[in-house]
DNA sequence: GTCTATAGATTGATAGAC
DNA sequence: GTCTATCAATCTATAGAC
């Protein structure tokens, strides 16, 4: 029952695994400790509350992730600098949507995590929610104004919703593409990650282009 | 307390709100007979259920809009044929946008029933997302071969991920545009209707159109 | 149709022994 | 750190009077 590793990673990975199948608030303490074979108590002892589980699920990825992001970024800007040439859409997208999608081909709980994360993204409630948005919001904005930079005949109010729009596509992608028990829908041909990265990049890029 | 609307109206109005604001797992049958100045028994005794009543307020707000995204799909497919010409993307994508913005704006309830259909498309549970997705199934099996015939040069397979592309842009642009709660969240401008669905519109149907 | 009352299960959190 | 035991609050659903 016990792996090698602490009691406090295995509740991190149970509460994962369990909050990207149903959802945090339906996902009880109890159920949590059970698949993950420690005691009902234990999640007060090494997290506080349930609460401060979930904002620990979210940090534990989002916090790597995020890092590459704006790793990537950066480099593109710097070799744009560099060569006196604007820095390419397409490639801060991909810089962008690129690291999510291998990071769930890579590791099979990263699956999970966007399961969850698309889940969080329209929580209605505050908590989690806020807290997942308040880890992107410095990455966010540092992408706006690259963008700006990368689109200079665009207007950067335009470019803001055009941002939303590309998170949305994503985050439902990905969704989509992770979560298969949809009964009966119409889930197109399945793909690999590399060529639905490919396949969002181009759509995203022509969309943020586009001349109004 | 009670309006001149009957109990079974006020239900779903009441649930409506209370699902939007704070997801249909986090609502009990008690706060929504509660704001609707109805007994605790009364879900019951109208719907069967909390799952009844759940897909019940799908229901009401869902079959109408499908209803005239279909017809104003069908008057594109029309017009371009009598024209002998094919069905323009941008008409096609802006008859399955518009309904919805439209309504959001005419309908003051309408901003709830939006912001649960965005919290619905990534629901874990089967259950309510199935049963949203039953609604959604023979709108998008119209949609997609009309797409087919606007973008010759694309391959179907392609079509089908942009038009979930399309899907999560759209659901998470409505949801950022009438949800405002988020703490601090870097949202744009605000935008009348209009003006939301034209840039959505640009925005996908360049993406559409992307030649890979 | 509406109401009270309650059954029966489950929840998050915690006190206190080891 | 881990465990048992338990509290107080909540939940959905329903039986039965009016």
């Amino acid at each position: 029952m016990h792996d090698e590793t602490d009691t406090k990673e295995r509740l991190l990975n149970a509460a994962e695994a369990l909050f990207a199948r149903h959802g945090c608030h339906a996902t009880s303490v109890r159920a949590i400790t059970h698949a993950a074979g420690a005691n009902l108590a234990a999640v007060g002892y090494h997290f506080g509350s349930k609460e401060a589980l979930i904002r620990a699920v979210i940090d534990r990825r989002l916090a790597p992730l995020n890092r590459e992001r704006l790793a990537r970024m950066e480099a593109e800007l710097e070799a744009a600098t560099t060569a006196s040439r604007r820095p390419r859409v397409a490639t801060l997208l991909r810089a962008f949507i690129e690291p999510t999608v291998r990071f769930r081909t890579t590791d099979p709980k990263g699956r999970d995590f966007i399961a969850f994360v698309a889940r969080l993204l329209h929580e209605p409630e505050p908590g989690a929610r806020d807290h997942f948005f308040a880890r992107m919001r410095p990455v966010i904005k540092r992408y706006l104004p690259a963008l700006c930079a990368a689109l200079p005949k665009v207007a950067p109010e335009v470019i803001q919703w055009r941002f939303h729009f590309c998170i949305g596509a994503m985050a439902h992608t990905l969704f989509v593409a992770v979560a298969p028990p949809v009964a009966g829908h119409h889930r197109p041909t399945a793909l690999d990650g590399d060529a639905l990265v490919t396949l969002l990049v181009t759509f995203l890029t022509a969309g943020m282009k586009a001349h109004s």
